[in-house]
DNA sequence: GCGACAG
DNA sequence: ATCTTGTCGC
């Protein structure tokens, strides 16, 4: 039941999620807003943002969240938050906000509330901003909800608005020479919709930067250049591998209890937050498994 | 029927 | 996203 077998209820909550992208769009701001943005040394950038999940195969409403901040230009971890969460939404392309904004959304609003100092001024988003179906990414969204300056990173190239995967574009990327280099992503309207970045030397796969918020293309593909140690922007890199070692200790855990002790369900469950406030969304997200998928074979050299 | 499908 | 080891190269 990947796709073929959701029915007239998600058909509404989709129309329901347009509906949603399409009020918080006209707040979406695409140019800079802060001074750092302007200067070519990003002079006044000093903390950098970047979230991310994780999630337990096999476990369709358990997934971690992390939030990092680091230092710029430095790139060292200032601040770093994983947290379990129980998810309300599946995934549906061209709606990932609607699956992993809210938890998102809660850690800076606890940073806000815990330590200010902290708040970063820019945040790098897993995701696409304005390259999107409705041009109103995950990056849009959560900087629309926290009014913070953000910036869509996708690893793979969404095809919309005559955007096209196809020889062309891989012989652009080839073209790509040294870490930094950059073409352009312009939809059938003639719009740039981001750029395709070589955002590592030795990575044949470049990354597809978008305006999330309250930035300029521009300056938005300058910071993740300068945000990159290897081909993913250090924030979100962080935020990546602190969620999925967190995801990973917590099973770990779990298995060892229910080997160890006979039966102890208390122990684990406590690290759950209690307070959680779920988001009208799907009820049955939560119902059954599915069967592990088997991918062909892949045979490269 | 075929292809696409951010995470 | 997740399932997964070693391997080739600097």
């Amino acid at each position: 039941m990947a796709r073929g077998a959701l029915g007239p209820p998600l058909r509404e909550t989709l129309s329901r999620w347009e509906r949603e992208q399409a009020q918080l769009k006209t707040s979406v701001i695409d140019w800079d807003t802060e001074a750092w943005q302007r200067d070519s040394d990003f002079a006044g950038l000093h903390r950098v943002g970047g979230v991310d999940m994780s999630f337990i195969k096999a476990d369709d409403v358990r997934a971690c969240a992390s939030l990092v901040v680091l230092s710029y230009p430095k790139l060292e971890v200032l601040y770093e938050e994983c947290r379990m969460v129980n998810l309300t939404a599946p995934y549906v392309s061209g709606f990932l906000a609607f699956r992993e904004v809210p938890f998102l959304v809660d850690a800076i609003q606890r940073l806000q509330k815990k330590d200010p100092n902290l708040m970063p001024q820019v945040l790098l988003v897993d995701g696409n901003g304005v390259l999107h179906h409705r041009g109103f990414g995950v990056a849009c969204h959560i900087g629309v909800l926290t009014d913070l300056p953000c910036i869509g990173v996708a690893k793979k190239l969404l095809q919309v608005d005559g955007l096209k995967n196809n020889d062309l574009h891989k012989e652009k990327i080839q073209h790509l020479k040294m870490g930094g280099d950059t073409f352009p992503l312009m939809a059938n309207s003639g719009t740039i919709l981001g750029m395709a970045l070589k955002s590592h030397s030795k990575s044949s796969k470049p990354l597809y930067v978008s305006v999330g918020h309250k930035v300029s293309l521009g300056a938005a593909v300058r910071l993740i250049q300068a945000c990159c140690r290897y081909r993913i922007p250090e924030p979100i890199r962080q935020a990546d591998i602190r969620s999925r070692e967190y995801i990973r200790r917590t099973t770990e855990l779990a298995n060892s209890q229910e080997a160890g002790q006979e039966r102890g369900p208390e122990g684990l469950r406590e690290k759950q937050s209690p307070t959680l406030s779920p988001t009208r969304g799907l009820e049955e997200s939560a119902g059954e498994e599915e069967p592990p998928e088997n991918p062909s074979p892949g045979h490269h050299s």
